[in-house]
DNA sequence: GAGCGTATCAAACACTTGTTTGAAAGTAAA
DNA sequence: TTTACTTTCAAACAAGTGTTTGATACGCTC
């Protein structure tokens, strides 16, 4: 690479590159020219330092911040309601915060519309600890009384209320083109589901 | 067409094959020649009945049986939260059941995934009306002291617990190799989303 | 400098994509 | 039968896909 300042690592370029690539237009639509011109080099870049596609998109997957997210959630000295608010409250941040650096969430969410060869990836290192995790945040709150299918299902109702915004964001914007995913819209769409959902919780089986 | 049984339409098999494609495959995945072999018909058929593969997509879109989803709810002799109760019942087939002929839905939930030129008239003749429908009966059951950016949050975290599992399909498949979205099945997915939101907001604005 | 393994490159390859073409077959009124 | 029009077809087209190739340059040890 005889290029001033595209002296870092083509390999660490095409892992940068890709991400942003697969989380804009997903494995499939997303071409390997196109990552390649992002990080400045040959289309046979990929091939070499990965081997495939495929192999980019494995190498590319990481779930640090998810992890770290759950990690903190679970150290930290409060009630577990209180605990499931911050939660959603990271978790939105980390999906619908253009700045954030994380766009694993975004092709993860991608992932569910259109698995590809790295789906099972996904769901073996992010998806699945990510629901243990939020299973076991809300058992501390529901106690034991509820089943263990309705509990998957109040876990579900957390995890789907998040990923709306998030999937849906190309129609909502549609609809309602003034819409800006700022800090401040975001923390009022956290507290929104933390308070729907706490109720949901908290009264669930008080009816049936 | 001189194959036996083949009788029907070309222009009307061509419509159903590529709502089955469109459905399991979302526009980008779905090609004119799988079609068109569904069809029994020639590749050029495409083209020459509706100028385009986005032609098709714009044909093969119709949203009559939502509407009358809609309809139907509407004119229901029944207080508001039953009646959201329904909505979701009805919602959630239309939206799991694969014996159901309506397969709009599923290219819907594709098109929020992995927008291509069919979304615009989607979210103007389906999502838009739908989520009119779902604040104005929302609106019924929390009154007037809420806000209409927290109004249309509460119908988005309706919408989104419908639509996990849609979407989510392929991932819980994989952590629940079991499951099976089953008449019962729905029907408990649907009883949980409704108790769970109506207890949601039932209660809103109650902590703050 | 010679030799060697690594990395990069333009070009090509084999394949799939949506679409077009021009001929053939069918249909029906004149 | 002739005529005009619609529909179907195999084949080809142009563009885009992931991947491979063989040459070239680089950085290093000897």
């Amino acid at each position: 690479m005889s290029i001033v300042g595209a002296s870092e690592q083509t390999r660490e370029r095409l892992l940068t590159a890709a991400r942003e690539v697969f989380s804009e237009c997903g494995f499939q639509g997303a071409t390997v020219r196109e990552i390649c011109r992002r990080a400045g080099a040959n289309v046979a870049a990929v091939s070499y330092h990965f081997g495939s596609k495929d192999g980019l998109l494995a190498e590319a997957l990481h779930f640090e911040s998810l992890r770290l997210l759950q990690e903190a959630n679970a150290c930290a000295a409060a009630c577990p309601e209180v605990r499931l608010g911050l939660f959603i409250r990271d978790f939105m941040h980390m999906l619908l915060d253009e700045n954030n650096a994380s766009s694993q969430c975004r092709i993860m969410a991608r992932e569910l519309a259109d698995p590809s060869p790295g789906l099972d990836k996904i769901v073996r290192e992010a998806i699945a600890p990510l629901h243990d995790f939020l299973a076991r945040l809300v058992r501390e709150i529901v106690g034991d009384k509820v089943g263990d299918a309705e509990l998957r299902r109040c876990a579900y109702s957390i995890l789907g209320q998040c990923s709306f915004y998030h999937h849906s964001h190309p129609v909502l914007q549609r609809l309602h083109p003034e819409l800006r995913y700022d800090s401040k819209e975001i923390e009022a769409i956290a507290k929104h589901i933390a308070d729907f959902s706490l109720h949901g919780l908290k009264y669930l089986g008080k009816t049936a």
